[in-house]
DNA sequence: TTGACATATGCTTATATGGGAATATATTTG
DNA sequence: CAAATATATTCCCATATAAGCATATGTCAA
């Protein structure tokens, strides 16, 4: 038994890098045809149909027929639950500044070391 | 090629249900056993273990040695490139209405008025 | 050292899924 | 109707990965 599938969980919708730039073009909140979105993102056009049709089923964007094209638009609530999950973490960058940096650099001695025994999976 | 890996891609590492179990049990900032993890959540402690790597090698969580025990601890400021991202779209339901149609009507409600004073031309 | 405890790491297997190419299904226009 | 345009769908393939189980590794205590 594999993850939530992408189709049911919008975190797993939205893990998917193409997803997200998908959804980048539709954040204005504009309605767009799938050939407008090929264009922008210069992606094949049965991957853009895939894309959205996944975000369609997770409920992140809604879409109506317009003549011959089928109009995208965003449902930008459907994201709040990732929203939601993670503000609950936002205290510990607005008040804590001054650990970000050495958090980082022992996160990247961490990654030395791991590197220099095991290796990536 | 499929989505950027787990161990890679913070989208993707808290993509699965059971990595953000382990997060929320990290969550208060302390440090904790994988043992203690495994109670919390009572999941098997390979799934544990397996979880907090991807999640160390993501950087979302630290170890540290600590007798017998590894403790983890949450490195929050990992997950910041999802709130970002998904901070954009929290006009859409905090505002009842989205922010154009808002502005829309905004508008529309200022030549209302100022139709009704009789001013501008 | 031995044994108990804590954790990590192989394995194998099942499954989801993204990409690419071809094709099917509308829908409009001539 | 035929052609053009827009979009969806199907098929195949490669791969990531999560689960489960067994086992290895590591650490402490007696």
């Amino acid at each position: 038994m594999a993850r939530a599938a992408t189709t049911t969980d919008v975190f797993n919708a939205i893990a998917e890098p193409r997803r997200r730039e998908v959804i980048g073009v539709l954040a204005d909140g504009r309605e767009y045809a799938v050939g407008e979105v090929v264009v922008r993102l210069k992606m094949p056009q049965p991957a853009v149909s895939k894309h959205l049709g996944v975000l369609r089923k997770v409920g992140v964007v809604s879409v109506i027929k317009r003549g011959q094209h089928r109009m995208y638009k965003l449902n930008a609530a459907e994201l709040k639950p990732v929203h939601d999950w993670v503000k609950v973490f936002e205290q510990y960058w607005t008040h804590q500044l001054g650990q970000i940096k050495e958090r980082a650099e022992r996160k990247a001695l961490e990654r030395l070391v791991s590197d220099a025994k095991g290796e990536e999976r």
